[in-house]
RNA sequence: CGCGGGGUAGAGCAGUUUGGUAGCUCGCCAGGCUCAUAACCUGAAGGUCGGAGGUUCAAAUCCUCCUCCCGCAA
């Protein structure tokens, strides 16, 4: 497999941890396939996914189509003669017409134990889920949404402090490695691919940032999977009113990025702010160890309360 | 030129509108009280107010330019 043509394809920071490892490793990466720049950011500017930056360095042609609807797309994907193509949290749907076209076929970098979660954000979706453990899934693409036959699979424990940040990027090495040994004997691995279970498939909702909010009357467990589940990006955020014109601004914008759980005040309102930057939730308290207000640096709790004590006492919304 | 917030002691902030001795809550250091402590008391150190220029008798504060950090939106 060595030197074969390979395409890559593929958009996150997840999805680069592969394609390094096949860089490294010297295989024939003819292409790569990533999401087209979009405008991002804050001044606006155009911006390349880090997949593509990454192939740009390497001297790889890169391609960016907006769908593969049409011939010419097809076309220039056949035109790379890849035996094989890599895809790895790319963000496009791929028709059969291009399934066919590698001798080899696709082969899909999957972050969660396949059947349960498939779709589009399966790590998030295992930590809000309270899931103990979660993995990746290298398997033979078809025409549905994360359906293939399985190639291999492997499981990473996921404790209750773990958020996903380094969840996914440890699930990034892991799904690279894996792919490396997938290519160290192609045939061998393809003819033993098996089915998915018809059992135990779930499906993972994209996420919103409206989702991302913090809904204090949930339990400070429910609430501390949130919390982990969107850190460090998008973030989990709450509203902190301040009723009069103390303040500019009439509310505060608070991120969430790490949390612990205390059995500080019982029976205290949902959203009460205490001493600490502790925050009572349905059935306990959440100590806010990590937060980010508007304009303002990531701090932590306690620090973030410093310089405003007439916090204590408001409610989070 | 997408919209907006910010840079003041090691940390988090006030002070800028109306120019006139550099402040608060913590931390740090020393001492004290305690069986003891993250508690309490006393004392001390620590800042060319992001940078450059300008106005002024006088600039953290007013004017111009630069730079760095951050939120929103997409």
């Amino acid at each position: 497999m060595k030197n074969r043509p390979i395409v890559f394809l593929g958009t996150s920071s997840f999805s680069l941890k592969t394609l390094a490892a096949l860089c490294k490793a010297r295989f024939n990466v003819v292409g790569v396939y990533s999401r087209a720049p979009k405008p991002a950011g804050r001044s606006y500017k155009v911006q390349k996914s880090v997949v593509h930056e990454y192939a740009d360095e390497m001297g790889i042609p890169v391609y960016c189509p907006k769908n593969f609807k049409s011939d010419e797309e097809i076309d220039q994907f056949r035109a790379l003669g890849a035996d094989l193509a890599i895809l790895s949290s790319y963000g496009l749907i791929i028709p059969q017409v291009l399934l066919n076209i590698p001798s080899h076929g696709f082969i899909n970098v999957h972050a969660s134990l396949l059947p349960r979660w498939r779709g589009a954000a399966p790590i998030r979706s295992a930590i809000l889920a309270g899931d103990d453990k979660t993995g990746i899934t290298v398997m033979r693409m078809d025409a549905g949404v994360d359906t293939g036959e399985i190639i291999s699979m492997k499981s990473v424990d996921i404790f209750p402090e773990t958020c996903h940040g380094e969840l996914a990027n440890k699930l990034g090495e892991l799904g690279a490695e894996m792919i490396l040994e997938t290519l160290d004997d192609l045939d061998l691995h393809l003819s033993r691919s098996r089915q998915q279970p018809l059992l135990g498939i779930s499906y993972s909702k994209k996420i919103s940032k409206d989702l991302c909010r913090i809904c204090w009357n949930d339990s400070v467990k429910n609430i501390l999977r949130h919390i982990k589940a969107f850190s460090p990006e998008p973030a989990s955020w709450t509203e902190i009113d301040l009723q009069s014109n103390e303040e500019k601004r009439s509310n505060i914008r608070l991120k969430v990025y790490d949390a612990k759980i205390v059995n500080f005040p019982a029976n205290a309102p949902c959203g009460l702010i205490h001493e600490n930057m502790i925050v009572s939730c349905q059935n306990g308290a959440l100590w806010l160890t990590e937060v980010q207000a508007d304009g303002k640096n990531r701090m932590s709790g306690d620090d973030f309360l410093r310089g405003r004590r007439n916090l204590v006492g408001k409610i989070a919304r």
